[in-house]
DNA sequence: TGTACATCAGTGAACGCGCGTTCACTGATGTAC
DNA sequence: TGTACATCAGTGAACGCGCGTTCACTGATGTAC
């Protein structure tokens, strides 16, 4: 039996919305859709979130906790960072594909004032990612490197949300992948 | 003055919808702003194109002829190909971000008949993309050498398309980071 | 060269849809006394 | 412990919007004779 008072709408909402997301892509985020997935009026929405761009948000803000804690666990492993940090992205990408687009401004218009907010939820993450380069990073080439192994990471999880890579077993892909990226860090 | 018959109101579309694309993302298609476009009603455009998805499609068949076209180009100069392909996949990229995103499926609903055909443009490309592996493809790794350095170039063009990665000099950014790519496909 | 006519490629009106958002409201909750 | 009341968090109706698409239509074109 549900209550007039829902008690935690604010978290049902981002819950449906990420189902919701996950299941119909960004283009199928409604204020009234989510709200009925929620079991409750659209206006009811708009005591927790001043828009649909807020709600966006706020699945952009869960997405970018999420990663940044695999990413940190893949981190504090002692030996084979770079192979550790490179799965758990990519890992993270594929276990969550829309909501790590959505992490990239898939969704939101290319004015919405929210899309600052998502740059910013983006640099951390790529300190994250940059911070845990390898030796060579001492070289001075450390901007190009950190470039390089963004974009396999980045390149590698979106072929991979997009089916474009008929692989019997992925995770070997992946981590052959990631040993080429790294070879080319070698000095 | 605007005769009653357009004479080339296909390609009219398509050139509308493209700077439609460009100028406001994919999700501002739409066959009412591309018909306004082109100065012509909505149902006009039914005579050319059975509904929106096929507007799309037609988009995206463009898209795979011209970065076809220019892979060829780049791939047809004696030395340097890994290089020169990569440098012309990421400059079309840059120079037709929209569009680059269409031919991944952006923009059109996961479930629409269309993008089957999508697919098969896209394989065309990665076609020509792991054509030009160095020697290195000889030596039996040669699907995980592809999606390695389509993962860097879609990657790279991405985040560059994004405006993720704040850099002064872009081609040398791109140069750098094709040759890091080149020298993890070293044996 | 002229004309009848089929066909092609437009128009304008209309349909139904789901959307974001606002509004006045009301039921539920919790706090002060 | 009871009660008045402020505040919070919902509801239901309504607005205006742009959309995709269909329909009956009409103007323009080109072909056969």
């Amino acid at each position: 039996m549900r209550r007039y008072h829902h008690g935690d709408l604010r978290n049902a909402l981002l819950t449906a919305a990420r189902a919701l997301l996950e299941a119909k892509g960004a283009s199928a985020l409604a204020v009234r859709e989510i709200a009925r997935q929620v079991g409750v009026t659209a206006p009811a929405a708009y005591h927790h979130f001043s828009n649909l761009d807020d709600i966006i948000l706020g699945l952009a803000q869960v997405a970018a906790e999420e990663l940044a804690a695999a990413l940190r666990e893949a981190g504090s492993a002692p030996s084979g960072r770079l192979l550790g940090m490179g799965r758990a992205y990519i890992a993270f990408a594929c276990r969550n594909p829309q909501l790590y687009r959505l992490l990239f401004g898939d969704g939101l218009s290319t004015t919405s004032p929210a899309r600052v907010e998502i740059d910013r939820l983006q640099q951390q993450i790529y300190t994250l990612v940059s911070a845990e380069l390898p030796r060579a990073a001492e070289t001075g080439e450390t901007f190009g490197h950190g470039v390089f192994i963004w974009s396999v990471a980045h390149g590698l999880s979106l072929l991979l949300i997009d089916d474009r890579i008929a692989a019997a077993d992925r995770q070997a892909l992946v981590d052959s992948v990631l040993k080429l990226a790294g070879r080319g860090l070698r000095p």
